[in-house]
DNA sequence: CAGACGGGGTCAACACTGTGGACTGCCCGC
DNA sequence: GCGGGCAGTCCACAGTGTTGACCCCGTCTG
């Protein structure tokens, strides 16, 4: 099977292995081009330009989605378990490479999709108390900060501190935002 | 004062400016010359390169110095007050520009080198209970991600938020890791 | 006082980027 | 058989960061 790969195909296959390698900037179409075995002026031609080629190719849902399934106690917990666990590299990638492509809108916007459609749209109706939609926002920010500290900045404690005791302690913060708030 | 401004500085504000404005990849070496009223190969002649005219002209310590101050309870509340504050604007551009230029291996050292240097150190003595300096660290990353969020992701709801409730919801998020962790 | 020196400034060029236009070759419906 | 569309190729363009050769002028030295 996929004995032969449409053109198409080549190069949005070699696109997402560079992109996730070196990053927007990082790699350039004349490379992709050259990965694919394939004239620069084809994969614009295919894709409408490197900004688009991008955007077909990185996709965060299928690497983050169902992570805020399951029961409410306990998943600030669970939630960071599964981003740091199993795979994570292929996350980590994904996620800074959309991070550090941000300065175009289309990369924003898609950003900022996938952050409704992964949190705000799932946790909304599930979160007790006031604020609900408020708090799944700012749930989505928790692991995103995480996400950059880890991936993008590459903070050497975090890396390599026991993920369990990181699960724990973190997704404790992230509790209090699922939690209803205690109105002291 | 300041009447004849050394080309020197003149490239460095005029490089500040536009840095904060369109960042890291969106202003080109010539446009900072062009600003300057300057040939472009003199910036590269006095910094060495963009990327180190970039770094020597940002610095997130000058924005951000000093949000940890202050006594521990509600910390995370004025914390966060201190974030989207007045002033917010220049600490987003900041933080902004250096994510996304976060691609060279500089910037990034730089970004860890203020979180350790605007939490990781200042805290970390502080905070009573075990896992102090992991704790830290977790609160940066909590910091970064509402940073993401408003600044670089441009979450509409929550730059559109009361600052007041935004500050309580998500201060008693990073309050959780400032308090000792209650063993349940 | 002459002359070497050095640093700020200018100009032209290099290698590279993303992208567009003109062109060729091939397959498929009439 | 033939015409239209489409995949693929080639070349060129404008813009990027950076470098080397050059120049000018003030300063220190012999």
């Amino acid at each position: 099977m996929t004995v032969t790969l449409t053109t198409r195909e080549a190069i949005a296959r070699a696109a997402a292995q560079l992109f996730e390698q070196h990053g927007y900037t990082g790699t350039s179409v004349r490379a992709v081009a050259a990965e694919a075995g394939v004239d620069p002026a084809l994969v614009i031609r295919h894709f409408g330009s490197k900004e688009k080629l991008f955007l077909d190719t990185m996709d965060l849902e299928g690497h983050f989605g169902g992570a805020t399934l399951g029961p409410l106690d306990e998943l600030g917990e669970r939630l960071v378990a599964t981003l740091i666990g199993p795979g994570r590299d292929v996350r980590f990638s994904a996620y800074r490479a959309m991070v550090r492509a941000s300065d175009s809108e289309l990369v924003r916007a898609r950003l900022l999709d996938a952050l409704e459609e992964m949190f705000v749209g799932p946790l909304t109706p599930r979160l007790p108390g006031p604020d609900a939609e408020l708090r799944a926002r700012l749930i989505g920010a928790q692991v995103a900060g995480l996400l950059d500290q880890m991936s993008l900045v590459e903070d050497p404690v975090l890396v390599s501190v026991d993920p369990a005791l990181l699960a724990r302690t973190y997704g404790a913060a992230i509790q209090a935002l699922v939690d209803p708030p205690s109105r002291t």
